[in-house]
DNA sequence: CTTTTTATGTTATTTTTTCTAACACTCATT
DNA sequence: AATGAGTGTTAGAAAAAATAACATAAAAAG
């Protein structure tokens, strides 16, 4: 219960955080532009992010080896509150250009689930050692 | 065990930290150039705390608030390492200007320590709410 | 009761970090 | 060939943090 509050404490700034997720800052900020994450900001507008932040930024960055892209990556961590783009109800309206259906996203999700055949996915030390702050 | 790796972990900003503890940037400079915290750099000499930093500049925090001077802050702290200056066996060598015994020390501090009448000592709640982070 | 020392405030200047915005490029899809 | 997604790179501005010096109130020492 009190520990949405620490967990959603904007502790980290973006130095600390590329380097505990090894995403650049320019993924960071990308992410954010596509709603993913919504860190926090200083007086003077720089990010401050907390360990919800870092955590999820962590499960983008796992989807993302996946091949997931970005839509795909939005629809699984729909339900964990980003909570300003998500607001309400789980679906708002559709609306806006990408206009995917939500059959659509299912497709697509199945079609690149499917090929986790190849690709590396390394660092999963660093989710890993992460995770263990909280949970 | 591997707890010491995250409660070590150099995370958080000085920006951060003076807001977690309520000093100013020149008392957390002022207790590293005491030798009382040893905070990790940046590649660009940027202080960077780690849990135990925090948690220690909260205790120091705490017993100046009680009256207690550097040196029996050190005092008080010596066992818990900032283990570049307390290098070693519990007693390096005194040496240096300050020359204080033991038994100095220990006549100061029961003198500080029974001054703790008056004094306010506010601000309870911030070592309260972050000391959940970890213990 | 002066003199010193402690702990901290304040200010100035320089570095480091972060920000936004723009443009480029690769790769996959159309 | 054209488009779009995700990321790299660069430039310039702003914010945050560093060091260093001087100032000072309160406590300690003499």
């Amino acid at each position: 219960m009190r520990d949405d509050i620490r967990r959603n404490m904007p502790l980290f700034s973006m130095g600390i955080v590329t380097k505990l997720t090894e995403l650049t800052p320019r993924q960071v900020r990308y992410y954010e532009q596509q709603g993913l994450i919504k860190p926090a900001r200083s007086k003077g507008k720089q990010r401050l992010f907390s360990f919800n932040d870092v955590d999820r930024l962590l499960h983008i960055k796992s989807l993302m080896e996946k091949g997931i892209n970005i839509a795909g990556v939005k629809e699984v961590l729909s339900g964990r509150e980003p909570e300003t783009l998500s607001r309400s109800a789980p679906r708002p309206e559709k609306a806006e250009r990408p206009n995917l259906s939500d059959a659509d996203l299912h497709k697509l999700l199945k079609r690149q689930l499917s090929e986790l055949s190849a690709r590396p996915n390394q660092s999963h030390l660093i989710r890993g050692e992460l995770s263990r702050f909280f949970h």
